[in-house]
DNA sequence: AGAATTATGTATTAATCGACACAGAATTAA
DNA sequence: TTAATTCTGTGTCGATTAATACATAATTCT
């Protein structure tokens, strides 16, 4: 089946990759049409014709993202023996990816949506519905690890995969403020030391006071 | 000494106090010149008139945020008698300021310069330094533990200190995409659970395999 | 060849951005 | 009262935003 009028004159994933990378470095709203145009090395009609339009450009451009880079991320949690030596590959994979020496600091998934323009929620939206299926995705590895027996059964699934998700948020802004790699990696180690008393004390109620 | 012309027909503090709230809830770039007349109840060249210009009037709207909001969570760090206690303290603090009720969830010194507009840059550089300062305000508490007995002297203060405010931006983020109140202090208390691992532990260089 | 189809480049659209010109209003000083 | 001073409201400035109109180029189908 060949394609009848003008055929395309650029390369339609190259340019994809190319706007990949500035909206992960800009976010959303900071990688400007002209930006956009000019690292994909096309004209704005071409952009809309091809993609359809900036919003959904970006949804392609988060997927391709998931696809690649979040990609490894997540396939640390599945090869680790243990929960926690999952935990542990994930911070330190997290911290390569958020100090990406090409320029691109922090997740494309945490900051692009960074300015919560009320007008762009669908944006919001579906960055806030990925970051959903990440936290989704640890709890699940470590419910395999309770499956395992290298995690207590009464373990606060929920809450501990909630504390790593916002570690690695938290890391993400301050990737993007320029923080050495050394230092996150500082953050990841003291977030892990967190994980024996985490998986020790039950889900009970907050004791708000203690000994 | 009485001011000569035409007196001001509104209240800068009030004033002020509107763009802190405005700048807290959409950020630098989301608050758009009509979005803050708006809520300030003024016209623009009154408010350039009276407060310079957009980049001025955010800094000293940051200022007020700093001498009210934020004054109180940093006052926790003193008035509680260890450095556990204080950034225990701290971090329920945070939460509760995170989560407030009247709308603006999220930290104003975290989410204001979101998107990192190059333009913009003196904006970032000023809220960067701000986070700089809170962190070594955390930095001094925990080395005033260490005088007063309750942290070993070996612990390793900076990366203590930067473990904990990654955890606070991170849950500055998830306060803005509406996480309960109740999980944002179960982070917390996670967050919590690292303290003795982490003053236990010297300033070691990270040994990356463990038994 | 000629019609049909699709992409490209130039130029432009309406809307919004931050910022300000200007005239009139409101006050004090002389 | 008159001049000087300062603030207010209307209106608008040039720049930038995302998104297209339009004519032309390049290809396939008949």
């Amino acid at each position: 089946m060949v394609v009848r009028g003008r055929p395309r004159s650029f390369d339609r994933d190259a340019a994809l990759q190319a706007a990949m990378k500035t909206f992960w470095q800009f976010g959303y709203e900071g990688a400007s049409m002209a930006v956009l145009t000019d690292a994909m090395g096309i004209n704005s009609p071409s952009l809309y014709a091809c993609f359809g339009s900036k919003e959904q450009l970006f949804r392609e451009a988060v997927d391709l993202y998931l696809a690649t880079e979040d990609k490894k991320t997540r396939g640390t949690l599945a090869e680790q023996t243990t929960a926690r030596g999952a935990v542990e590959a994930m911070l330190q994979r997290s911290v390569a990816n958020l100090t990406d020496p090409s320029g691109c600091r922090g997740c494309l998934l945490v900051l692009g949506d960074s300015n919560a323009a009320p007008e762009h929620g669908g944006i919001h939206q579906y960055l806030a519905q990925r970051r959903k299926e990440i936290q989704a995705a640890l709890e699940e590895r470590i419910k395999r690890g309770i499956a395992d027996g290298d995690v207590p059964a009464h373990a606060n699934i929920k809450a501990i995969a909630a504390f790593f998700m916002t570690v690695m948020q938290g890391l993400s802004l301050r990737a993007r403020d320029g923080a050495s790699r050394e230092s996150m990696l500082q953050v990841g180690d003291a977030a892990l030391a967190a994980w024996e008393a985490l998986v020790a004390k039950p889900a009970a109620s907050k004791p708000r006071k203690r000994a």
